[in-house]
RNA sequence: GGUCGCGUAGCUCAGCUGGUUAGAGCGCUGCUUUCACACAGCAGAGGUCCGGGGUUCGAGUCCCUGCGCGACCACCA
């Protein structure tokens, strides 16, 4: 252990002073650094322990949900480093393909351009400049929270590692069949121009109108079909109309065929039993494949022609087989001005029966919110279902747990009705498919290295045009990140599989669920055992966070005004299992107050304790004689086995035994706010307001009791900031530091301390809260009769009541009497006095009691003595019935009907004792 | 439309397999600047555990139902 100069502590934290610094010297010290050679499964001495970050966007900027998300994964990766795991926490940055592509293309519009202006290569120069230039601003920030990250191992999706592994991945996927060519009508998003994956689509309720348009027979105009739809501008594309076979009002008419208004196209009424509902609307229905996904298969079924009415932008365009369906006057208009005309246009040749308003689910760009198009292309798709079934399978064994275990059922929900995923963009930022088609000879060519010419004919090869969805980067990242497509490296063979996944559950699919597959596919396993799904930060409307809204907090003003630990804290403390956090972005004093109180109290305990303690070296607690320890000791000692046991039941286990977990673990640990709560009562309920105050008379008087409450104190406040360390990491380094401690193993950073663990020496004292009583029974009285806080009062301990236990008592009051009279304000003794007075009944059956002679008000007394009878009555009536209904006796668990029991003797000689209360004061 | 969840103190939430007098933080009231700490200490107020039924010796906890919220999924045009 290096020397420091051994300076006071200010009166106050100020974390500002010492965040920067401590966390650089981490960094130096090589804290967080993981080795693999260290991990068992490279034959070192270590279990590993991985947490891979979820990547932000390259272009992100800090706020309360990374907060939020970083601070529980560093406080698991802290717990796990202390508890002796070679902990490796993985960082790095996600390109995001089309946020990224938004971002720089909205820089653009600022300057009056489109990226077409540029071209792709420009495009992609530019966008790699600003992400060179910026990406690294959020993993700055995320080190200013105090991320414990590995930052040796900083990744990125688009890094030329990543890239070859995308590669890699495509290809295999490919060669296994699984990656196919697929002709069929997408999501399209008119503003981003690219297709988008089923999950990139959002739903969202809309009221919008049902129109009820008129079909006229080509040969029969008096006699017509009327259909129901949403988008009646979509009706120039339309190939027939559609009935159930089933459908007595139709029947007559399947075979037939309409004119199509304004296009004036024939088209046929042909039946169709799975497409038709013929309880909706009119029960027929127009069939538009190329821009409906259900037309698309109606039309796929009845070998139907498939027109394009509409261009990639959203406009009316005759397209591919539209001939001139769409006339002159509406080519070129948006797709919702279309609407309209359309409309106005339908109405005019008599064709539109009515309107109705129609809430109906509107598909959105999940990154630019436009309206979603149905549109018919070609794309690539992976075959999802033999990915799912691994992935499936996992969870049923339980070698995957979803906790909140509500998940668990939205994800295999997902899974077993999976559908294929287009993984086309037609963006430039991201990964060039790495297809190649040859023009001579119509080969296609993919390949893991860029082919020159076609392997076929030696023809002239292009590359598709399209990338990657950007979560075919992201669903490799656990294995990717360690090396792959590298067999066998040793961080490879050192850290995969990972163990924990934390993240929000609005990426469940869209990472989470794929990453499974990914990993069971590219790597023969599970990726990680737990995923974890906290909650979201909203305000106190319940309104998420977030910066469009302007109801965001930032994580760097939350630090600037409390500290790290102080938002550390306070998001952890509030984190159930499961729960949002709720956060006032008006009111950050109060929001913040859990943990800048905390803090603060952390640090007066701490610098009380280290003037007191001082800084000579304190004797470990085995060299102890254990006769010279005292109740208070004891109670401490015993206390923090308690408090230790409460933090590692919240927390752990951290992993299945052999892979699988136990039907009673799979629902256990994480629970970071129990956890909190566990070493918070400790240190501040237990150690700093009872044992602490406790020792100050030994302390002061010195000696070998001194010696020992030196020790005790020490090693007590060395375990409470262990257990805290997770948490607030900035202040347990600086108190624990100077700690004068020395086990001889005792590491320099509290960081790479070892996790507390209980010692079962101290056990079940009890004794020590017979003081408290004590104390709490004085203090209380002092406050029923108004006794000014600086008047000097007599107590006494009157164990006349309690013939069986006097002796103990006895003791016990004589040790501790110093400690309760300065607590408690009072001259303590064991008198007999029957001076008249007030008193209060302990659990052991002694008394405490005041004199009053003159103050008590006697009819005061007596009242509250009566309410306190009455409600006791009540209560120990209730108990008696219950202990008396051999339905109780007879099935109740025996440990229960012991407790009732003791619970009765308790309560009946509490009854006798203010009955005679009662009597003696109200005569 | 399908699936799931929630409704406990003024606010945010714990309460895990039914079993002490239902808890915490923040807020509130009173007292105290007592030599670690007023971002504190001490004492205290505040709950028909959403309503109604049921199962049980016993229900905040399990079942049914009503009301009020919310989430996820979904090819009813």
């Amino acid at each position: 252990m290096t020397a420091r100069p051994e300076t006071q502590l200010p009166t106050t934290f100020n974390p500002s002073e010492v965040e920067a610094d401590l966390y650089k010297e981490w960094l130096d010290a090589g804290l967080f650094t993981a080795d693999p050679a260290r991990s068992r499964r490279n034959g070192g001495d270590r279990e590993p322990f991985v947490i891979v970050m979820p990547p932000p966007n390259v272009t992100a900027v800090l706020h309360m949900g990374h907060g939020l998300n970083n601070t529980v994964q560093d406080v698991i990766i802290r717990w796990r480093r202390m508890a002796g795991d070679e902990a490796l926490w993985l960082p790095g940055t996600d390109h995001a393909g089309i946020a990224t592509q938004n971002v720089i293309e909205k820089q653009l519009a600022g300057e009056g351009k489109t990226r077409f202006d540029l071209g792709r290569e420009a495009f992609v120069a530019r966008t790699s400049d600003f992400v060179a230039e910026t990406g690294g601003t959020i993993l700055e920030q995320l080190r200013a929270i105090g991320a414990s990250c590995d930052w040796t191992r900083t990744a990125y999706t688009l890094s030329p590692e990543l890239s070859s592994a995308v590669r890699e991945a495509f290809v295999l996927l490919y060669e296994a069949g699984l990656i196919y060519r697929g002709h069929r009508v997408i999501h399209w998003c008119s503003r981003c121009l690219t297709s988008l994956s089923d999950e990139e689509a959002e739903h969202s309720e809309e009221t919008g109108a049902l129109y009820h348009i008129r079909y006229s027979l080509s040969d029969d105009p008096e006699k017509s079909i009327t259909i129901a739809t949403t988008r009646p501008e979509t009706m120039l594309a339309d190939v027939a109309v559609a009935v159930h076979p089933d459908d007595e009002r139709y029947r007559d008419l399947i075979g037939r065929t309409v004119t199509l208004p304004i296009a004036d196209v024939a088209i046929p009424i042909i039946a169709d039993s799975i497409g038709v509902d013929p309880e909706f609307g009119t029960g027929a229905v127009k069939i538009t494949p190329a821009h409906d996904a259900n037309d698309f298969d109606m039309g796929s079924r009845h070998r139907l022609p498939m027109p394009v009415v509409l261009s990639p932008e959203g406009t009316m365009a005759n397209g591919a087989d539209a001939g001139t369906r769409v006339p002159p006057e509406l080519l070129g208009i948006d797709r919702f001005e279309a609407r309209e005309r359309v409309v106005q246009m339908l109405k005019h040749l008599g064709a539109l029966v009515k309107i109705e308003p129609h809430t109906h689910a509107v598909r959105h760009c999940y990154r630019c919110d436009t309206v979603v198009e149905p549109r018919l292309s070609d794309q690539w798709f992976v075959k999802m279902r033999p990915l799912a079934e691994p992935a499936l399978k996992a969870v049923h064994d339980r070698r995957i747990r979803i906790l909140p275990e509500r998940w668990e059922a939205v994800y295999i929900n997902w899974l077993e009705n999976i559908r294929d995923w287009n993984i086309s963009r037609q963006l430039w930022w991201g990964h060039r498919i790495p297809v190649w088609y040859c023009d001579s000879c119509s080969n296609v060519i993919v390949a893991r290295n860029d082919p020159s010419a076609c392997d076929k004919c030696g023809g002239a090869v292009r590359q598709d045009e399209d990338v990657l969805d950007t979560w075919f980067s992201s669903w490799l990242w656990p294995f990717s990140t360690l090396g792959w497509p590298q067999k066998n490296t040793p961080d490879i063979k050192a850290f995969y599989p990972t163990d924990d996944l934390v993240t929000a559950p609005e990426i469940l699919f869209f990472w989470v669920a794929r990453m499974i597959m990914g990993g069971f596919f590219f790597m023969g396993e599970t990726p990680f055992h737990t995923v974890y799904l906290h909650g979201t930060v909203r305000d106190m409307k319940h309104v998420k966070m977030s910066k469009s809204l302007g109801n965001g907090i930032d994580p760097l003003d939350v630090r600037a005004l409390f500290g790290t630990d102080a938002l550390r804290y306070t998001v952890i403390a509030g984190l159930g299992m499961g729960a949002d956090v709720m956060l006032d972005p008006n009111d950050l004093e109060k929001s913040f107050a859990p943990g800048r109180n905390f803090v603060t109290k952390l640090w007066k305990i701490g610098r009380f304790l280290l003037t007191n303690v001082g800084s000579e070296k304190v004797q470990t607690l085995d060299r102890i004689d254990h006769s010279r320890l005292r109740r208070a000791d004891r109670w401490i000692l015993s206390s923090l086995n308690t408090a230790i046991d409460e933090c590692n039941a919240a927390l752990g286990p951290a992993r299945p035994d052999r892979g699988v977990w136990k039907e009673n673990e799979l629902r256990s640990g994480l629970r970071l706010s129990e956890y909190t709560e566990a070493a918070r009562r400790f240190v501040w309920n237990e150690l700093a307001d009872w044992y602490l105050e406790s020792t100050k008379g030994r302390l002061a008087a010195g000696g070998e009791d001194g010696e020992v409450a030196r020790a005790v104190l020490a090693h007590s406040f060395d375990s409470a900031l262990r257990l805290l360390q997770p948490i607030v990491p900035f202040i347990t380094d600086i108190l624990w530091r100077r700690l004068p401690v020395d086990d001889g193993e005792r590491d320099e950073y509290i960081a790479r301390a070892s996790w507390p663990a209980r010692n079962d020496a101290f056990n079940g004292e009890q004794e020590f809260e017979l003081v408290r009583e004590a104390i709490n029974a004085i203090r209380q009285l002092r406050a029923d009769y108004a006794i000014a806080p600086g008047e000097r009062i007599h107590a006494s301990l009157d164990v006349s009541a309690a013939a069986s236990n006097a002796d103990r008592d006895r003791a016990i009051f004589d040790d501790d009497s110093d400690f309760i009279a300065r607590i408690a304000r009072c001259d303590f003794g064991e008198v007999n006095d029957s001076e008249a007075g007030a008193s209060i009944l302990l659990s052991s059956g002694s008394r405490i009691r005041i004199p009053l002679a003159g103050v008590i008000d006697i009819e005061k007394e007596c009242r509250k003595a009566r309410t306190e009878l009455e409600k006791l009555d009540a209560q120990l009536t209730a108990l008696d019935a219950r202990l008396a209904n051999p339905g109780f006796t007879d099935r109740a668990p025996a440990n229960v009907v012991a407790q009732e029991r003791a619970k009765q003797l308790d309560w009946r000689a509490r009854r006798a004792q203010l009955s005679d209360k009662v009597t003696s004061l109200c005569g």
